[in-house]
DNA sequence: TCTAGGATACTCTATATAGAGTCCCCGATG
DNA sequence: CATCGGGGACTCTATATAGAGTATCCTAGA
């Protein structure tokens, strides 16, 4: 098996700082913080400390000294393999190729919009709104800094990505608002019908069921 | 605490569904599918029953019979509570008010861009683009399909939604490829560079470092 | 000089999760 | 009539994960 598990890409974020330097768990940490990493790998602890043993189990990096100052807690320091940079090569190789499928919270929340009154779905939409216009404006200034730093584009592209998906995320909000407020969602008026209920939230059901994935005879 | 634990959405589309009518486990994870609601939330039996195990444990389901045709397992059938209600109502709410952060694969590979050589960074992107391509266009041919069998927009806003994204994805590699191949990129003469050295892979180490994160007089 | 607060460097534990495995029934096939 | 395959309806288990907790050192203020 040349891929064992490549569940976290926190171990794709380890294995590329050890490709660096040799370094111990904790300064891998600090060094993914201040390069801004931690915005694209979820870091913490916790799984930090868990994900390089099954690094180690794997034969992908070693301990290579573990030094101590004082009584302070032990550092061990890591140093990657060579079968450790073929594994970051392929991982990385093949998460820019093929792309993933990812199951985003909002289009979760898409899937069982009818759930919620048409007109309190209205007002949500403009509340995400909101946060999606000030969330991008602080993402433009700190890009704006960050240009100003000269730094490099190569190393912020994937920052540019996510403003990309925002703004898409952005414009998508806004036209099914709009098409909510101009009645021109198709099956607004049996979402409003369900909801107009006296009997509190009738949140469903969809009128469709199997019946609508295929045509019988 | 009004909210115990929003983790999974999969407990989301649990109280989804029971807020329809009562049901069992299995019978939810059928609507699910029939409905392609698997395609906005993962969905696995492992996680299934353990969730609606905590959805009895926080009082917001409860069993309301269990059934048993011949020997075949028993089938434990849910109904939703009051208190499910209002937790269905909050999270979906809050779902869709407010934006949360998401970790994409594509994002933290392209944190590790520099990782791998420019050329072959290049081609790795060209066959995403084609990856992305046919991901396009087959979600287009289902989409003409589900508008020919009269499904309101209403019940597939989740699908729309994941094409925009996956749009913009293409648009965004596109655009890196083509400012790759133009050589605009700024930052690629180091990239090049640090790739150049005979002795094998040197992935980074990046020009930066905490200094360039804040001036100092 | 005493102390409050913040790094540093982990460790612990309860819970969540994925994927495989299990057992039974039913209809079709040879 | 035996058996084969494909549902239905879960169950089991190893691993992953988040978040809080711990213990030491250092710095700067009162």
């Amino acid at each position: 098996m040349p891929a064992g598990k490549r569940a976290n890409p926190l171990a794709l974020a380890v294995l590329v700082c050890l490709a660096e330097r040799p370094m111990h768990p904790y300064e891998v940490a600090q060094t993914l913080r201040t390069r801004h990493k931690d915005d694209s790998v979820r870091l913490n602890y916790g799984s930090l400390y868990a994900v390089v043993d099954t690094l180690v189990r794997r034969g992908l990096v070693e301990a290579s000294e573990t030094e101590r100052s004082g009584r302070l807690p032990e550092r061990t320091v890591y140093r990657i393999t060579d079968a450790g940079h073929v594994e970051l090569h392929d991982w990385l190789a093949e998460l820019i190729a093929v792309p993933a499928k990812e199951y985003p919270a909002f289009e979760a929340a898409l899937s069982f919009l009818p759930a919620v009154p048409p007109d309190e779905a209205a007002s949500l939409l403009d509340e995400r709104t909101q946060r999606l216009e000030a969330e991008l404006a602080s993402a433009g200034a700190l890009r704006e800094l960050v240009e100003k730093a000269r730094l490099p584009r190569l190393f912020w592209v994937e920052a540019e990505f996510a403003i990309a998906l925002r703004r898409t995320e952005l414009e998508f909000v806004r036209r099914l608002r709009a098409d909510l407020a101009a009645g021109t969602l198709e099956g607004l008026s049996w979402w409003r019908q369900v909801h107009g209920q006296p009997d509190g939230p009738v949140p469903l059901p969809p009128p469709w069921g199997p019946e609508h994935d295929e045509e019988r005879p």
